[in-house]
RNA sequence: UUCAUUAGGUGAACCUC
């Protein structure tokens, strides 16, 4: 049984449900009985892409064979939930498993605590936090990292630290994800000056900044356009015995990309090749993007042929950045073709690949055709036009004079925003 | 049997800025 259940685990983390599936028949066939770990590494897979009905109903088999859930399979659920935004459908599940009589342990509750968070509800995150001491369920590091993950995203830095300080007081250290979670909101907010002394003040307290750490403050560097300190920390992990991954080198290559400085971007892809770490889909994107905004499209096309040969497939952010470009330079109709294109590839167009070539369209003056792409782009599953498309349409309108027209268009869609995301 | 299964942090593309 054990064996199988390796193997199932095996082909489940390389996303081969269906071979997993097969041997879960195999081994049954073989009179092999598949036990609770075999279907908790099942339902975890299911759950991890995003199939959490097909979970449940293994879960109703494993019941009906006698093998009934524990407090790992409903965490693995919990968690699926959580993934797919259903906060309330975790928690849920909770109370249900209190039910059955399955006692909720410390990853139940920070599942769901990250699972509120993610979806802004903090609060609430905080009142489960002291549901679960009354409980007698001790928070960890996870819990608390959740909780200020959360308090960062929604720019509540003071809060975020104010656990961060208890958490130090308390005597509970917090740990180098907790630090870089903060260090990451503090470099996003362009307060490199906090960042850097919470860096030094997590390292007195004997927590050596990881490559996540690091890679955070790179791009806070990156993003105020200090770009020799970036390449400096890059120096400066790796004297320490960080090795920089493709993410840091990733991040300072968009830096210069950004800062139009495109033969030193270049530089460093061959650096980092150099240090055994390739380029991703990432790295690449970020170069396509510096050329395409720079009118370079022919080098953005040999660098898209320099992914095919490295056999890096470029993604729907890799061909918008193209689309970015074509409509920059005025190839509307290119642009256009390569809506067809990279779906030919098997890379649908999404809602960012509509708003850039509404907008190349738009910016050409041919608004009616803008007009009938957003028609056209909501027949296409999760490309409902958002609040830049509005954005784009309106101004388009009113910049021309047609106002009346634009009204009747905010009266049809939703209302315009100036939100991103 | 369970060191066979579950939870938190970092990078790229669209309008305005």
């Amino acid at each position: 049984v054990a064996t199988y259940t390796i193997l199932i685990g095996a082909y489940c983390r390389k996303s081969r449900l269906d071979e997993a599936c097969q041997l879960l028949s195999e081994m049954r066939g073989r009179g092999c009985v598949p036990n609770l770990v075999t279907y908790n590494v099942l339902v975890d897979s299911l759950c991890r892409t995003g199939k959490v009905d097909m979970a449940q109903e293994l879960v109703t088999r494993m019941i009906g064979e006698g093998c009934p859930p524990d407090v790992v399979t409903f965490n693995a659920l919990i968690n699926g939930y959580c993934k797919a935004a259903k906060p309330d459908d975790a928690r849920r599940l909770l109370k249900l498993m209190v039910t059955k009589g399955i006692q909720p342990d410390v990853v139940t509750y920070s599942t769901i605590i990250s699972g509120l968070c993610k979806s802004g509800r903090v609060q609430e995150a905080r009142e489960l936090l002291d549901e679960m001491n009354r409980a007698g369920c001790s928070p960890n590091a996870f819990t608390y990292g959740a909780i200020v993950h959360g308090l960062c995203r929604l720019d509540k830095l003071q809060e975020a630290q104010e656990v961060l300080d208890r958490m130090e007081e308390s005597g509970c250290v917090p740990d180098v994800v907790i630090y870089s979670s903060v260090i990451h909101a503090l470099c996003k907010a362009g307060r490199l000056q906090d960042a850097q002394q919470l860096l030094r003040r997590m390292r007195g307290r004997r927590k050596a900044p990881d490559v996540v750490t690091y890679n955070a403050m790179i791009d806070g560097l990156c993003k105020l356009g200090r770009l020799h300190e970036a390449l400096q920390m890059l120096e400066q992990m790796d004297g320490a015995g960080c090795a920089p991954d493709v993410v840091s080198y990733s991040i300072i290559v968009n830096g210069l990309c950004k800062s139009s400085k495109l033969e030193e971007a270049r530089v460093l892809l061959e650096k980092m090749r150099g240090a055994g770490c390739n380029p991703d889909v990432v790295t690449y994107s970020s170069l396509v993007d510096g050329l395409s905004k720079l009118g370079r499209l022919d080098e953005a096309r040999e660098v898209l042929e320099e992914m095919r040969r490295t056999g890096c497939a470029p993604n729907v952010v890799t061909y918008t950045a193209i689309i970015h470009g074509l409509c920059k330079a005025g190839r509307l109709d290119e642009a256009k073709d390569m809506l067809e294109v990279m779906s030919e590839a098997g890379c649908l167009p999404n809602l960012v690949s509509y708003n850039t070539m509404i907008d190349g369209l738009c910016n050409a003056g041919r608004i009616e055709e803008a007009e009938s792409l957003v028609q056209a782009m909501k027949e296409k599953p999760g490309c409902a036009p958002n609040g830049v498309t509005c954005n784009i349409i309106l101004e388009a309108l009113l910049s021309s004079g047609r106002s009346k027209e634009a009204e009747q268009f905010m009266e049809n869609h939703e209302p315009p925003t100036t939100m991103q995301t």
